[in-house]
RNA sequence: GGCCGGAUGGCAGAGUGGUCAUGCAGCGGACUGCAACUCCGUGUACGCCGGUUCGAUUCCGACUCCGGCCUCCA
């Protein structure tokens, strides 16, 4: 039975599907102006687990995520650039298939792109409009009209006027309050622009996932998960805009992940303390960051570092080394591990758990390998099956083994040669030679591992 | 100021009202030309103060500290 921690209630909740054996699940996407960083990884991967799960589980899962294409940040990019906002957008939007199928993502089932939505962007701020809940400001541009939405703030567990105490919410003089939002942002002369009611401009952030959402999954659909930081306003104002629009309930479990953080603060595009991918990828193997965001629970906070990278590269390799050379059956009976692993995956999918149960079945598994054959063989299977769930372990041992991280120096037959030189050099009792050649070898990052097979190196 | 999280052994990170997380590191042993891998064994861990209880790291309350959101941000 599978129990989901829905932000909106703050508890775990048995999971029970709108439709019996369906699932809708709406996530939101990166505003595409920039690479990703590991922030939007941590983001992507809880989700592909999250879905992965969600299916394995026997559901009919349809899964969407949207892409934000057109931004003040994408316009402002695209103009430092010297390039259309277009071309911008699409060479991001490559790059980030690019990274995440790197990555060990699946794709979601549909990726909507706010410029392909504009039509229903309209025609859902017309209705807001026309139900008194939007209005145009003196300036032009259309507002929500939040306190004609009595429960605004529900999922933030807010009260209007207590967020005035604040006062960092822009004052101005178009709007009635200054908690209403932008649905439709006039725009300037040069800037992308779409026909309108109210003038050639531009949708405002948060009603593109109002209207994808429902238009790709109804107006009351399963899950909608995002980032932590999208929890207000954003997702505050999808629901009032949805909510108000269809005069139905918008959303029956909200997901949100745990940040990424650096030296203990927030990786984030405003503080400029981010990483890409890009530049974690040229250091480390993929995988290596997959381990580190399924280590944790997805909704704590992770701390991300190159020692926090080096550890999960280590215990990865524990996992690779017991499948290297290993017979994999072609099926198995699930054991008590699978049913650990699910149990730990149902329970809001603590892969942290699940992980830890990996690590068990690899034990047994290096035990039968020298007791019973048969049975490492389907354990094997098991680990291989258990993982993909995780979206680990999908690589083959010995490449894994060899390449957990990237670094220039020596290439593969250099070390070849001196495994070769080492070799002979044993076999004519020559141990001190063979030592130097470990040594030397280790102090450039390749470590020997002798067996009565023959050497195979590790990079570290 | 408001709202929401968190504080676990040397580090990372789960979890539970009363036997075990898990990984790394450490220690002892087996294996090994050496080493590594692997296996076996091993650790007075649960921020602080009260309360409930036969018993609390786990439940309740206060406190301290840390983080997130309240402005674009996964």
């Amino acid at each position: 039975m599978l129990k989901i921690y829905n932000t909106q209630t703050g508890k775990k909740e048995i999971f029970k599907p709108i439709v019996d054996g369906k699932v809708g699940m709406y996530v939101c996407g990166n505003t595409v102006y920039d690479y990703c960083h590991i922030g939007h990884a941590r983001a992507m991967i809880s989700f592909d687990i999250i879905s992965r799960f969600i299916r394995h589980l026997g559901y009919d899962l349809n899964y969407i995520r949207n892409i934000t294409d057109v931004d003040d940040k994408i316009i402002k990019r695209a103009e430092e650039n010297n390039e259309s906002t277009q071309s911008l957008t699409e060479r991001m939007i490559a790059a980030q298939r690019e990274d995440e199928l790197r990555l060990g993502n699946k794709m979601p089932d549909r990726e909507p792109k706010a410029t392909e939505f504009m039509q229903e962007i309209i025609d859902m701020i017309q209705v807001l409009i026309d139900k008194d809940f939007a209005y145009q400001g003196t300036s032009g541009d259309v507002y929500y009209r939040t306190t004609k939405f009595e429960s605004y703030g529900k999922l933030n567990n807010r009260k209007l006027d207590e967020m005035l105490a604040g006062a960092r919410i822009d004052v101005e003089a178009a709007k009635e309050h200054p908690a209403d939002f932008v649905l439709w942002k006039q725009t300037k002369v040069g800037e992308v622009s779409w026909p309108s009611p109210w003038g050639e401009g531009r949708p405002g952030w948060h009603i593109e996932c109002s209207a994808m959402s429902t238009n790709c999954l109804g107006s009351h659909f399963d899950i909608h998960g995002g980032g932590p930081d999208l929890k207000f306003p954003h997702h505050e104002n999808e629901i009032a805009q949805s909510e108000a629009a269809t005069g139905k309930d918008y959303v029956n479990y909200w997901m949100h992940c745990g940040a990424v953080r650096v030296n203990n603060e927030k990786m984030s595009k405003s503080l400029g303390n981010f990483f890409t991918v890009r530049d974690v990828l040229a250091k480390f193997n993929p995988e290596v960051i997959r381990y580190l965001m399924v280590s944790s629970q997805y909704r704590s906070a992770i701390d991300y570092s190159d020692q926090s990278l080096h550890e999960a590269k280590v215990a990865l390799e524990r996992l690779y080394t017991s499948l290297r050379d290993q017979a994999v059956a072609h099926s198995y009976t699930p054991t008590v591990f699978t049913e650990r692993f699910e149990e730990a995956m149902n329970d809001d999918f603590n892969t942290a758990v699940a992980v830890s149960v990996l690590f068990e079945l690899v034990r047994e598994l290096n035990k039968a390998k020298t007791e019973d054959a048969e049975k490492a063989t389907l354990l094997a299977a098991e680990l291989r099956g258990l993982a993909e769930l995780l979206g680990l372990l999908y690589q083959d041992p010995e490449y894994f083994m060899q390449n957990s991280t990237f670094s220039e120096g020596l290439s593969d037959t250099d070390i070849q040669a001196f495994i070769e030189e080492r070799a002979q050099a044993r076999k004519d009792k020559n141990f001190a030679r063979g030592d130097e050649i470990r040594d030397e070898l280790l102090s450039q990052g390749i470590e020997l591992l002798d067996s009565r097979e023959g050497t195979t190196w590790t990079r570290s």
